[in-house]
DNA sequence: ACCGGGATGTTCT
DNA sequence: GAACATCCCGGTG
């Protein structure tokens, strides 16, 4: 059963470390969220929806559960989860994941990746390896229409989860909106 | 292990 | 025209 509106209907700070080891699902391929990032609100500089909604970012102000996806540095694709209420601003990055289902399909897709726990370490590794592009920017997460989907195995997130500040940014650094499961080898920094 | 540079093109000022 | 929520490769230690 994928995870219900009403838990992306929340502060998107509490959404973040929620989501850990929870399990994303797109296709045959399936990993276990390991490593997120908190955006949104009106004091975030980071936020791409800091300056008002663009055509980009209208997916970011829209009702929660659905996926934003955007395209940076010319060739790569990130996907967030949009958390709140409709109207406002706000997302959880997915930085990394721990490959568990369709293996194969994500090696095909991520050639440079020289071992499985390349697959899917970075937000941008991550979508290649489970084909998420433009075409899956505003897919809805409640429901299995899209073929996309969040549930929840049965592996609560950690007590205390690893925390620090967020990963290449030059506005925003001093939160600590950064979130991970300590000791876990798929990160996409050592943790 | 760590570091530096290049790739590549959309988005917004 | 600059910035960009990144990744990969090749260098050096």
């Amino acid at each position: 059963m994928p995870l219900e509106r009403g838990f992306y209907a929340r502060n998107v700070l509490e959404v973040a470390p929620d989501l850990l080891n929870k399990v994303l699902g797109l296709g045959d391929c399936r990993g276990r969220i390991v490593e997120v990032e908190a955006y949104g609100g009106d004091d975030d500089p980071a936020s791409h929806g800091f300056r008002g909604m663009t055509p980009r970012t209208e997916v970011m102000f829209g009702p929660p559960g659905r996926l934003y996806v955007y395209f940076t540095y010319g060739m790569h694709w990130c996907a967030n989860v949009v958390c709140g209420a409709d109207g406002e601003c706000a997302a959880v990055l997915l930085r990394a994941l721990t490959p568990l289902a369709g293996l194969d399909r994500m090696r095909e897709r991520r050639p440079a990746a020289r071992r499985d726990r390349d697959l899917c370490s970075g937000p941008a590794k991550l979508s290649a390896a489970l084909g998420i592009d433009g075409a899956t920017n505003g897919a809805d997460l409640v429901g299995t229409d899209g073929g996309m989907e969040i549930v929840d195995d049965g592996i609560p997130p950690p007590t205390n989860p690893g925390r620090s500040t967020r990963i290449g940014l030059t506005a925003g650094n001093d939160l600590s909106w950064r979130w991970y499961v300590p000791g876990c080898a798929d990160l996409s920094r050592r943790g």
